[in-house]
DNA sequence: TCTAGAACCTGTGTGC
DNA sequence: TGCACACAGGTTCTAG
């Protein structure tokens, strides 16, 4: 499942094989993954002058418009914001981004290899010695999607970023030298009142992390999942935030984590991170870090919570009682 | 205004 | 063997 680290890898690698590269053609095979691309003269939703031309565009027109508004551009270096990745067009006001969504991928391959079955949206780039010709989009369930989109300045970035991800928080590799991110976020977090797993996986307070990544995080800063965002300590807001840049660096090592073929880089290879996780995926097995300590090992345990699964040990880290410890 | 849950989507695994 | 159902989860939308 592509988080920050998985998301960091495709940026690299398309750093390495397609910054530079002009776009020839550009062929869309299924339109459901430009669910949110608006057609031309923008894509700014909040920005009336640049409302789409139609209120409810075809997908083939949504097609048309992507493709007319790609072909001939040249890619520049790609940037990143938390799952966020976008490619800044020679336009300098615009950019293709990118969403990985559960399984969607990105590669750079030759136009002669056979088409993946779940290929969305492929782009013919100019030729470069030695360099596959042709990048494509797989996405096996549709949650993510590519756009062309407007640049616009954000006050909190060194430069302009698309305007869907304007409203998405830095992620914890962008805040890792500034000192004052674990005030900023412990203040933010006692604002809140939910649950600090819920916290964590809003984008708009810390970006990149997704269900595997908090509940490593959680894990190694030993706080439950269900923990109440108010009752959080200064102490245990840096902690978590050192173990959520700790365990995604170590990910990042590792090439991402990958479960099944729904992530690869983009040369079509998995991460090997899975072989470290802690807590996500291991229930019923003991927990690493009691043993370490000598006292009775807890065993890892996992619940619903949020509609998805959540894994933790409840010797280390213990259930809160009626919200609170 | 904020929080929580539903919906989107498809391949895989399990039970009958 | 085939069918039905549950499950996986990031983001957006909507209801309360």
């Amino acid at each position: 499942m592509p988080e920050l680290p998985e998301v960091e890898v495709v940026r690299r690698g398309l750093a390495a094989w397609v910054a530079g590269r002009q776009v020839m053609d550009v062929d869309v095979h299924d339109a459901r993954s430009l669910r949110r691309h608006e057609p031309s003269p923008g894509s700014d939703p909040g920005n009336p002058a640049d409302a789409p031309t139609q209120p409810d565009p075809t997908p083939f027109a949504r097609g048309e418009d992507f493709r007319a508004r790609l072909r001939g551009r040249t890619l520049q270096e790609p940037q990143r914001r938390g799952k966020y990745l976008w490619l800044p067009l020679d336009s300098a006001d615009s950019a293709l981004l990118i969403h990985l969504g559960m399984s969607g991928q990105v590669l750079v391959e030759d136009r002669a290899a056979a088409a993946e079955k779940h290929l969305k949206i492929s782009l013919d780039l100019s030729a470069r010695p030695g360099a596959p010709e042709q990048l494509r989009f797989v996405d096996q369930r549709i949650f993510g999607g590519m756009q062309v989109t407007r640049l616009i300045a954000a006050d909190h970035a060194s430069g302009a970023v698309p305007a869907p991800v304007a409203h998405i928080a830095a992620d914890p590799f962008e805040t890792a030298a500034d000192p004052s991110a674990d005030e900023r976020l412990f203040r933010a977090l006692r604002r809140r009142r939910s649950g600090l797993k819920r916290a964590l996986l809003d984008q708009s307070l810390i970006s990149g992390i997704g269900n595997i990544y908090a509940d490593e995080a959680l894990w190694r800063a030993g706080l439950h999942f269900a923990r109440r965002t108010e009752t959080v300590t200064r102490d245990e807001t840096s902690r978590l935030l050192t173990a959520a840049r700790a365990v995604m660096s170590a990910a990042l090592e590792a090439g991402g984590t990958s479960f099944d073929s729904l992530y690869v880089n983009v040369n079509g290879a998995s991460g090997y991170f899975s072989r470290s996780l802690q807590a996500y995926g291991q229930a019923g097995g003991e927990c690493s870090r009691c043993a370490v300590d000598g006292r009775s090992a807890g065993v890892i345990q996992r619940a619903k919570f949020m509609g998805r699964s959540s894994y933790w040990c409840p010797v280390c880290q213990p259930r809160p009682r009626n919200g609170r410890w």
